[in-house]
DNA sequence: TATATTTGTGTAATTAGTTACATAATTAAT
DNA sequence: ATTAATTATGTAACTAATTACACAAATATA
């Protein structure tokens, strides 16, 4: 069983549960060795109760970190037992006060040497281990608190996946997506105007051959993601920014925002000083994703598109 | 849920199970975030089968230190689920030959991506430790296997209750606890002849009075234990060692081992050279206590006792 | 060669937890 | 003073493993 080794530390789940469950089957065992007939999986709520203090069944759940059923359901075997005396509390009628009972805690006093006998056990391995796992264990939830196994995968995840996309220059034959990917989110959350069907039917003669650029990303050599720089008649602006589609297909792989940073990169080395948008505040992870780029809301200039509700700009330096 | 600092190391159990708890859940949701539709469960499985080679269910149970019944359900599932496929095996009936299907094959290269961010973003968490968890993990592997925890808290408990064991001189009053306890295993083993009815119930006379002696052993001030040194009228021996009898209820706290070792430091302090004993083989923790004290076997003498089949010596240095 | 033991597998029951849901009591908000 | 939200609890169903048991096939043994 060198599986683990194999494996590598991609499977220090499975590895975890294993030791877990060494540790759990040998503190059963180690329970029939002293006469208390106490479960092991009783202990957390022991301990809690042991100074002979009254608790809820949510706040011991609290306090040993278990779901408030897990508690519920252990509480009434230690009652059938007799270690644990239930009563309704008289000023808040939905709270079970819980306590030991005289027999739970004679059972506290005895148990006292099986905890010493434990702990030292215990220390004995850590003293003769290198690698602390206690200490181990605890920098783990703490790091885990900060950031979860899942977020820290998705990050990695992401700058993988970035890594396989790339950002072309147009060419006539990514028209068709072009205009497909475009198509695909207007027409899911508004409808395709007048406007979309001259811009995405005739991207060279409208937006190239007028001083503007179109950028795709590819994934796998697929196109995915548009991106258009279209050259403004405006005193305040020199560049819209607009016609930038992702596939759903490929989320997750940072390619707005790849899109986006590389049509910026462009409309400086043209010479551009400001860039304008115009886009629809239910498009709420689009408005994100400009946010990131750097473009802030600005008010209302009038606008072709009907579906245009929100305006941003973005100096560039 | 300060719990854990609160209840100390003899806790690292439950510690542990919520860490495996936590990882165990993100495990699930990362899954989640690649196209394959993998159960986490699957993983320790489909990791060995993913070069398409062919193995009996028991093969990868031992390989992956699960139970067999785990792995023949999961594959159940998997087959289900269309990743793997089953066969007999030709020449032996028993054997259910599991290997990927196509499905399952192509799922093994797209997983490659997942294996990489998983490791990345374990490798991360590591780096960010100081306390190494992987090799903690190993370090306790390694060592409860070597002793497991039971052992290591059974040893601990035995050093402790011996010290809540005395050993004193006996005394009239103790000669009540002499008889019943000889009596107990006699009775329980053999049958009480006429020698033990004599020497048990005179011990002052028989025993004292004739040159040898008595100690107990008190554990909370009861007598627990007893053994007699009974002086000898033989050219090759001083003493014989006899009578010792210990409550099966109070097992396990070493007090044979004291007490023998008392009664030979006692045969030592009145200048005996050499110890004698007889006793039967079907009593085998008391004929290893003797090996442990250090009695070897001799060539059978004649025995006023039926019972006896084995006799044993000590030289005293 | 007959018989006993070992090996491979599957099914059923158990375990120690979990989520999901229901309901009553209390507290907060309009 | 209602109504809505929150809190405390219990029940039911699920989960991912385990042990216990049954049984057939193969191998070892007398």
């Amino acid at each position: 069983m060198d599986f683990f080794n194999k494996v590598g530390k991609m499977a220090i789940g499975s590895r975890l549960r294993m030791l877990t469950e060494t540790v759990g089957e040998d503190a059963a065992r180690i329970y029939n060795l002293y006469q208390i007939n106490l479960q092991p999986k009783w202990f957390p709520v022991f301990y809690v109760l042991q100074d002979g203090g009254e608790f809820t069944i949510t706040s011991i759940a609290r306090e040993i970190g278990h779901s408030h059923p897990s508690v519920s359901k252990i509480i009434a075997e230690m009652v059938k037992n007799g270690f644990v005396i239930e009563k309704k509390d008289k000023t808040d009628g939905r709270r079970n006060m819980v306590s030991l009972s005289a027999k739970g805690l004679d059972a506290a006093v005895k148990i006292r040497d099986q905890y010493a006998d434990v702990t030292n056990a215990v220390e004995e391995i850590l003293a003769q281990a290198n690698h602390d796992l206690w200490k181990a264990i605890e920098e783990w939830e703490y790091l885990l608190e900060q950031k979860s196994l899942l977020r820290r995968v998705q990050e990695h995840q992401k700058i993988r996946e970035s890594n396989k996309v790339q950002i072309v220059p147009y060419e006539p034959r990514y028209n068709a997506a072009f205009k497909a990917l475009n198509e695909e989110w207007i027409s899911k959350y508004f409808k395709m105007e007048e406007a979309d069907y001259k811009a995405l039917d005739n991207a060279d003669s409208y937006i190239i051959d007028n001083g503007g650029l179109i950028l795709v990303a590819l994934y796998n050599d697929e196109p995915v993601g548009v991106c258009a720089l279209l050259k403004m008649n405006d005193p305040d602006y020199d560049y819209e920014l607009a016609k930038m589609a992702v596939s759903p297909k490929a989320q997750g792989k940072n390619i707005g925002f790849l899109l986006g940073q590389a049509i910026i990169e462009k409309a400086k080395a043209l010479g551009g000083h400001k860039l304008y948008l115009e886009s629809n505040t239910i498009l709420k992870p689009a408005i994100s994703l400009y946010h990131k780029l750097g473009f802030v809301k600005i008010a209302g200039r009038p606008s072709p598109y009907e579906r245009a509700n929100i305006q941003m700009e973005l100096e560039l330096k």
